[in-house]
DNA sequence: CGCTGTTTTAAACTGTCGTTTGACTTTTTG
DNA sequence: CAAAAAGTCAAACGACAGTTTAAAACAGCG
């Protein structure tokens, strides 16, 4: 199996090519996905040969890791810090990862494509998925499982917890997955630049007043009752491949 | 180009190669979608030729706008009586119209492909996309729309009445857009047929204490001020192109 | 039976895409 | 400087998918 390439799943030294090669393919895999991006159009795009691909990367697979390695998630957006803060309320924590991710889904911001990567690999997974999971989507689940948690208050079981945060990524994902039919069935009912706020405000306004209905529901419940043990229960979206 | 093709965009006689043909094209499109499905299976499956279904449809989209004509929508579920009788509660409406879409979206009944190849055409429009937004999707998106305004109660403009609805959908669509990723996150996540119901619930639950809340807070806010318009105002998903 | 129109069939055609090849050029290095 | 290694390039290969073709099989009917 010792092929002429050099080093095809080591990173490799950043040659010109190399560089333009994950360059174009980021944007390529980003518009199209994997499935659907050429590498005949990466190539043209990078401004290199057809054979370029295999030479450096091994294969189309392995371009497709380099570039998930090669992108790095935007922890340095002001509204993922104000999410993070967990010194901030958590209906203002809410708000702001709303705005954060929907920002990443609609892909408003152009130089951001991971966000774009990430969905293509919800809808059509890749063999990458394992690796897109552990990276990008468990923490990020995981932090917002907790958010969620301190939304609710005491009382709510694992499962329970992990479906309303559920219904809070799905309010957003669904512009993007849907947005062909949604774009068809209402043109103005798509988030543009000028009432994207109105429509992060209405998905943190539905989801707060649903976490508030049910938190008041849970307590009045629970007011003689015993509580079940949420607190030995693990978190949710844990690793159990992980037992930490 | 007249063709040697018998009728090819007309229904034509159902004779026993052509009903194969849809039968089995109806299968495919529903689990592989337009562009994976390959003409070659479908004949297999169907017992045809490669060239049957050229000459019976024409070409590949020809036979999946037939396969579209063929599909009916399921109103014949009971959940879909209970949640389209306006005598019945709107609660017990909007829980009983999760459940059926829910049933559609997971395809736990397996002989109801229509469901499938509506995500499909949400997730990789083809050229169809007009006719199954026009024949299936606008009528029930309109549907729903009218309930969440009857939970919703008055005071609400038209897009937030149109976002509220995409709230809840967004909610069901998730599981079937992202399953994968669910799955691999944690696979107790994903709807069985034992936990479905909890699943409904929640979906339920979480979408009219969103809507009690903002209605109760529409209320208050509106106690003396003037309301918007509401009533004059079209009610959401309407056809734009059908001034009705 | 023989004719006609319809349906079926095996095979080939066309285009695309990932990949490979072998010659050529450039860079590195002893 | 010259040999070796690394990189580039045009061209082709092999697989696959949609489509077409032309001959064969079949049906109805005088």
């Amino acid at each position: 199996m010792s092929l002429t390439t050099p080093d095809a799943l080591a990173g490799g030294p950043l040659t010109d090519t190399r560089r333009h090669l994950l360059d174009a393919a980021t944007d390529v895999f980003a518009e199209k996905g994997f499935r659907e991006a050429t590498i005949r159009e990466i190539c043209q795009r990078a401004g290199a040969n057809v054979a370029a691909v295999n030479y450096h990367f091994g294969d189309k697979e392995g371009l497709y890791e380099a570039v998930l390695t090669a992108c790095r998630n935007d922890h340095r957006n002001p509204e993922s810090h104000l999410a993070m803060d967990s010194s901030v309320p958590p209906a203002i924590r809410l708000e702001a990862y709303v705005r954060w991710m929907f920002r990443r889904v609609l892909a408003l911001d152009r130089e951001f494509p991971l966000g774009q990567i990430l969905n293509r690999e919800m809808i059509e997974p890749t063999p990458a998925l394992s690796r897109v999971v552990e990276v990008h989507i468990r923490p990020e689940a995981r932090w917002l499982g907790g958010l969620m948690s301190d939304l609710l208050g005491p009382g709510f079981a694992r499962d329970e917890l992990s479906r309303a945060t559920m219904s809070v990524v799905g309010q957003i994902l669904f512009y993007k997955h849907c947005s062909s039919v949604v774009h068809f069935l209402d043109e103005t009912l798509m988030p543009r630049r000028d009432d994207f706020e109105a429509h992060v405000r209405h998905i943190t306004d539905f989801t707060l007043a649903a976490t508030a209905g049910l938190r008041a529901r849970r307590e009045a419940q629970s007011g003689g009752a015993s509580a079940p043990a949420d607190s030995a229960s693990p978190p949710p979206f844990c690793n159990p491949n992980t037992p930490t």
